[in-house]
Parts: structure tokens; sequence; C-alpha cells
DNA sequence: AAACCACACAACCGCTCATCA
DNA sequence: CTGATGAGCGGTTGTGTGGTT
């Protein structure tokens, strides 16, 4: 269908947004709170395209974003996400608080491809390079293993549940993956829909273990598997299984066998 | 000191999806 | 039911900056 544009372009600011916009801005949302993005420029007195005003508000100016590099563990876990999730930054950044989609898809553009090009690691498929056959590719499991498992961020995910309300937990009875993962661009490979494989070797180790601190030799302890936290039902994503039939209670995360499949 | 290059990141663009009249 | 509109997402581009020659 036709679109009229987002805004009227021959009246609007490009490029890098100056200080005073910023603060326009900030001062704006401060006051009325984030609403209506299309009327948000006029209102403001800003001469920028509604969508400039969000991008910049969600990836700059918003006060609870963490600046600054990533942490070994952020990069870890941006590594098992993506495994999981392929490009979909936005729950990607949903599980990283304080990071934006925006942010963690240009580290991984330009950090982390690298980062695991370096390994051997096809940062697309996450299979060794050259790897013909999958189902004896194991490394990226093995890789994924080696590495520390959780940042202590994502221990925190719990805690907030607006965080988790964003990636939007599937009814168990849906199929549907919340629309947005179909229009995929197929970077990442791995569908949230049903019926079709979905990366069939994938083994991502993606427990949320328990907080830092406990031991975890001591005594076995509930680990709740990522996927289900992201609105996956058992077995969509890993070989995850619920304690009890029915149950999204507790759901374990089991790791998939060698040349097991889901 | 200047030119060149590579990198990092902010911002833009085009698209899809959800919502509402 | 249909079309218009707004919001959000992911890919791509542009630009500033630091390092190297």
């Amino acid at each position: 269908m036709g679109r009229s544009p987002c805004c009227e372009k021959a009246h609007t600011n490009k490029g890098a947004w100056t200080k005073e916009e910023d603060e326009r801005l900030v001062a704006y949302i401060r006051a009325h709170g984030e609403g209506c993005w299309r009327s948000l420029p006029k209102a403001a007195g800003l001469l920028r395209c509604g969508k400039s005003c969000r991008l910049r508000w969600m990836n700059y100016l918003r006060p609870d974003l963490k600046r600054g590099n990533f942490t070994d563990g952020e990069d870890d876990l941006i590594i098992r996400l993506h495994g999981l999730l392929g490009n979909k930054w936005s729950l990607i950044a949903g599980q990283l608080p304080g990071r934006t989609d925006n942010e963690i898809k240009n580290y991984w553009n330009t950090h982390i491809k690298r980062k695991l090009l370096a390994r051997g690691i096809d940062p697309h498929t996450h299979r060794p390079l050259g790897s013909a056959d999958a189902a004896a590719a194991p490394g990226v499991a093995a890789a994924h293993r080696a590495a520390p498992l959780m940042h202590p961020a994502a221990a925190a995910v719990p805690s907030s549940p607006a965080r988790l309300a964003a990636v939007k937990p599937a009814p168990a009875e849906s199929s549907d993956d919340g629309g947005r993962s179909s229009s995929s661009s197929g970077g990442g490979g791995a569908s949230t829909g049903t019926g079709e494989p979905r990366c069939p070797d994938l083994n991502l180790d993606l427990s949320v273990g328990p907080p830092a601190g406990d031991t975890p030799t001591s005594q076995p302890q509930p680990v709740v598997c990522l996927c289900y936290r992201l609105g996956l039902r058992a077995g969509e994503a890993c070989g995850c299984q619920a304690d009890k039939p029915g149950s999204q209670a507790y759901r374990y995360f089991r790791p998939l066998e060698q040349g097991q499949y889901i």
C-alpha cells in the first residue's frame, strides 16, 4: 500500500543531533512522557522526524542506558543469544539491561563477528567455518561452553518483568511467535515459528543459573532455561523440558546429546 | 605534518506489523 | 473487512576519530 512519508523531509533536520536538540527532546519527554512520536517533534519544537526523535531517545538519551565497553560476559551472552535468536537485536537487547538493539547490532558487526571468525566460527551459522556437515559440527556448543556461563546482568532479568514482557512470552497453547520474527532477513536462521526445523544442531547453553556466589558444585540448583524466559515453548529452541507435564513454572535446561535433533 | 586507511558508532531508510476508524 | 497510520525493527550508510605510513 502506498504510504505517506513519516515526516516532511523538506522541513526536518538530518544528521548528527546538537546538544540543544538533545536537551529539548529530553526536557519534553521528562515533562510529557514518550507518547506519540509522530507529533512529538512539533510539540517539542524540534525540526526532526518523529522516527529520528525516537531513535535518538532510545539509543542515546534514555537515562537507564549503560554506556561504555561491553564486558566479556556480555560478549558471551550476545553470542549465545545470537545463536539462538539470529539477528533479533531487539530481543537480544531485552536480555542485556541498559543496552540497545542498535548498540548490540553495531557491536556485533564490528567486534564479535571478527572475534568469531578468529575462532574459526561462522558468525551467521555459529558453526565451524568450512564445515559442510552440520551434524558433525559440535564446535559451537563446545566453544560456547568453554566460555563463562551467564552474565550477571542476565541473572537480574527475572527481577525485571517489564523487560521480559518486552520479549513477549508466548502463551503455552499458542504457536504464534509474536509476528515480527517472520520479517527476519534470515541472517541468523533461528526461526521461532512452529513446524519448521530450527538450527537442528544448535546446542547453546543458555541456562540462567543461580545468582553469583552460589556454589554450583555444592548441590544441584534448578536451572531455568533462557528459551522459556524468551517465551519459547519447550523444545522450540533447545532441548529443555518442563519438570512436569504442562508445567511452565520450572523448565529445566537439558543439553542435546550429540547428533540429537529437536 | 599531511595523507591515507580502518574502525566505531550514530543516524537514516525501507520495510513489516499492530492498531484503529 | 479494508485502508490509513504509527511504532518498531533490521540493514545500511555516513561521519568522526585514531592509528599508520
